[in-house]
RNA sequence: GGCCCCAUGGUCAAGUGGUCUAAGACACCGCCCUUUCACGGCGGUAACCCGGGUUCGAAUCCCGGUGGGGUCACCA
């Protein structure tokens, strides 16, 4: 069997979409669960939308979700270079090639007079391919057409003997296609550029990829490709086109959907871990129970066998809930290092931290992550902690501070916390219960008000382990200042 | 419109002719745990698109509908 050589192949034309983000981990995966090589090419022959910004963004996010490559742009490897705009002589070359076998023709047709004819054909309800103007033109006709000042496109010419074409695909299984069906396309802009159905075709083969794992919408252009590859006496790849990934109306997943750029989800605090497990489940499923995947379990388990031919709505809750699950799984150094970035910007904190600072951070952590569904939430659950006095007090929590035991419940405890040796979350437990002795109260009687007078809210984590992280003086003095609220 | 793909609960899905009065997960609802909220635990509601075949037997195979989607560029 031959070696698995796979590739992911994005255009650097905009932000690196989850569509795109499972594309390369399906090709990632396939390459590492069977000890093939994974190769980023770019295809940045769309001059216009390209750009290095998001060529950039794209190996970010790739290296954000823990997908490396073994070949391609900025690691090198023997069959680069791995940009298509770098290997313009190549395509040009095989394009001459088909030239001289009559497989391809100079098409002198403008783009106007195309959009015309493709309108016309529309109007008539019969739209399909070019209608073969240029198929065969003389010498002389090109020559006339060309000091008309035409630069001419290179066309693939679609032999009309060929039948049906059989795409054999390793998640779909045949797919037949009627040669007749497809128009003459061109390979070749007039400006020297490959398009993508040529550039494509060169490309997999001169990089002997071996398996072309890519989305669904590539299916009607495979045929298209065979034919390339028979007439340049090629061996085809073999082929698997997993179904797309949808957004809630059912349409193609896009930008009107909610958020699409892996991007956007890495600055909102999903966690890598979360985002490969969600994308793998999306179209692959591992047949048992389980569905918490590490990047190493997905390699162990992956198989195109288990891909779904169906396509997937995109499940923002189900995204939710398994970034929660890391958050609060994770071993809780990961998590508070994570969070660093994101107190900082909600203007909780300033790095450096000192070693007490860490360890004091790693119980707010602890204590508020299982509220979170992603790390960006934390600025909503941390202010109590950070900030010196508690702003807003609830409406219920307004009310929990009027009952009549109050004020000796506080004054007790204030004192009894300020006397306390060190507050720990075990003390504070103790306390708490001294203080309701005192005042002759106790459970909620207890809890509730002092709870309110602390955090402003009824509702929120173990009082005793706030009061731990708070320490004496703030607590003392949200006691006092919720009683003089009171007055 | 032509071509192509797809079709199990709201969503992701298991299921490859009998063990399906159809698994699991998310979401939703209820109960328990708890000073509260959340986490967690337990339980519940909820599905084989329709019609024909094939077969002793069909969610599973075939055909036809219907529905959804993709694609028809000098974009990729």
């Amino acid at each position: 069997m031959q070696p698995v050589r796979v590739r992911f192949a994005p255009s650097p034309t905009g932000p690196f979409h989850i569509g795109g983000a499972r594309s390369a981990l399906f090709n990632w995966l396939f390459a590492r669960r069977y000890g093939g090589v994974f190769i980023l090419r770019i295809e940045d022959t769309d001059l216009e939308r390209s750009s290095r910004e998001s060529e950039e963004n794209i190996l970010a996010a790739l290296r954000w979700l823990g997908l490396d490559w073994d070949e391609g742009v900025e690691v090198g490897g023997p069959n680069g270079p791995y940009r298509q705009t770098e290997r313009l002589e190549l395509y040009q070359r095989y394009a001459e090639q088909l030239l001289s076998q009559k497989d391809a023709y100079r098409c002198y047709c403008t783009e106007e007079e195309l959009a015309a004819e493709r309108e016309a054909l529309l109007a008539e309800g019969a739209l399909s391919g070019y209608s073969g103007r240029c198929r065969n033109l003389s010498p002389e006709d090109c020559a006339r057409l060309e000091a008309e000042g035409r630069k001419p496109a290179i066309r693939f010419r679609v032999p009309d003997n060929q039948g049906t074409i059989v795409v054999r695909d390793l998640v779909r299984g045949e797919v037949s296609f009627d040669c007749s069906d497809i128009g003459d396309f061109i390979i070749l802009k007039s400006d020297g550029i490959p398009t993508y159905n040529f550039a494509v075709v060169v490309d997999d083969h001169c990089m002997s990829v071996s398996h072309v794992i890519r989305a669904e919408e590539h299916l009607p252009n495979t045929p298209r490709q065979i034919l390339l590859y028979n007439a340049l006496g090629w061996e085809t790849p073999q082929f698997a086109h997993v179904s797309l990934i949808l957004g809630k109306d059912r349409s193609k997943m896009s930008k009107r959907h909610g958020a699409t750029a892996i991007e956007q989800y890495q600055e909102k605090g999903y966690l890598p871990e979360a985002m490969v497990n969600f994308l793998a489940l999306l179209g692959w499923s591992a047949g048992g129970e389980e569905e918490i995947f590490s990047l190493e379990e997905l390699t162990r388990q992956f198989s195109l066998e288990r891909v779904s031919k169906s396509p997937a709505v995109f499940d923002l809750d189900k995204l939710n809930w398994l970034n929660g699950h890391y958050i609060r799984q994770s071993p809780i150094e990961y998590i508070t290092d994570l969070s660093i970035p994101f107190l900082e910007k909600a203007g909780y904190l300033k790095t450096p931290l000192t070693p007490e600072r860490y360890e004091w951070l790693k119980e707010v952590i602890a204590l508020v992550r299982k509220y979170l569904v992603c790390l960006d939430d934390l600025k909503d659950h941390v202010g109590i902690y950070f900030n010196e006095e508690v702003e807003v007090l609830e409406e219920e929590a307004r009310e929990a501070l009027t009952a009549p035991h109050v004020p000796a419940l506080f004054e007790a405890l204030a004192r009894l916390v300020l006397d306390c040796p060190a507050l720990s979350a075990e003390a504070a437990k103790g306390l708490l219960k001294a203080a309701g002795k005192e005042a002759g109260v106790k459970g909620k009687q207890i809890f509730i008000p002092v709870r309110a007078a602390l955090t402003g809210s009824i509702e929120g984590p173990d009082l005793d382990r706030i009061m731990a992280i708070l320490g004496k003086e703030r607590v003392a003095r949200r006691l006092a200042a919720a009683l003089d609220r009171g007055l």
